[in-house]
DNA sequence: TCGCTTCATCGCTTTTTTACGATAAAGGGT
DNA sequence: ACCCTTTATCGTAAAAAAGCGATGAAGCGA
């Protein structure tokens, strides 16, 4: 409402919700959302599956995961010569959580 | 997996993922959670209380107001000269619901 | 009607994101 | 050791987003 006190009264995020932010802008963009939709009907895929499924280069394919990795939503084990990307339950469940007390 | 086939099978989001996906996107910027938020607990408040609140413009955060509002989240009505502000409850309670759903 | 207030939009610049080809790293098979 | 497969990263170009001052529209009060 109206602030009629002269105390610079900041409205800044905690830590939780820059960190929400930050999960939402991951998913904030149609080709990861579809690779996280694809990583949740098939679990440990390599990132050649995603590509093959989405219309994009390999590069950019891994610069999304990349992103996604940052975020915290998906990981990623070397395994071999490949990676095998899964999501990261635990910060997918604490992402769903934070959502439903929103706010 | 490994799609031996060669049928070009497209894993297109659905409307609904992508309708999430750009509301997503919208509070994927901090500024505009912290608006959100403000929102959240400042019910029908105008644009200058954002203003005051955020270490912005006033035209950038009209800007954010309208990323808001065309991602659905946030409604404003004209009020005499100014204009007032406040979630779109329907929304927002449609969003929470699908990424409680997800995936 | 004349200001005053409130706000959205326009025009512009700066920064960030997206996308890709080319290159490099790294394991597995022969 | 050599090649083949699988990826990540680098460099760069194009597109999108962020941010702001200036301008204009629109209501309210005197």
């Amino acid at each position: 409402m109206n602030n009629t006190t002269h105390e610079p009264k900041t409205y800044d995020l905690t830590a939780d919700e820059e960190r929400l932010s930050h999960m939402m802008k991951a998913l904030g963009h149609p080709a990861r959302m579809q690779i996280f939709r694809y990583l949740s009907e098939n679990p440990q895929c390599i990132t050649g599956d995603l590509v093959d499924v989405l219309p994009l280069a390999k590069a950019t394919v891994s610069q999304h995961l990349k992103v996604l990795r940052d975020a915290g939503l998906v990981c990623g084990t070397i395994e071999g010569p490949a990676t095998c990307y899964c999501l990261d339950c635990g910060n997918v469940a604490w992402f769903k959580s934070q959502v439903g007390s929103m706010f």
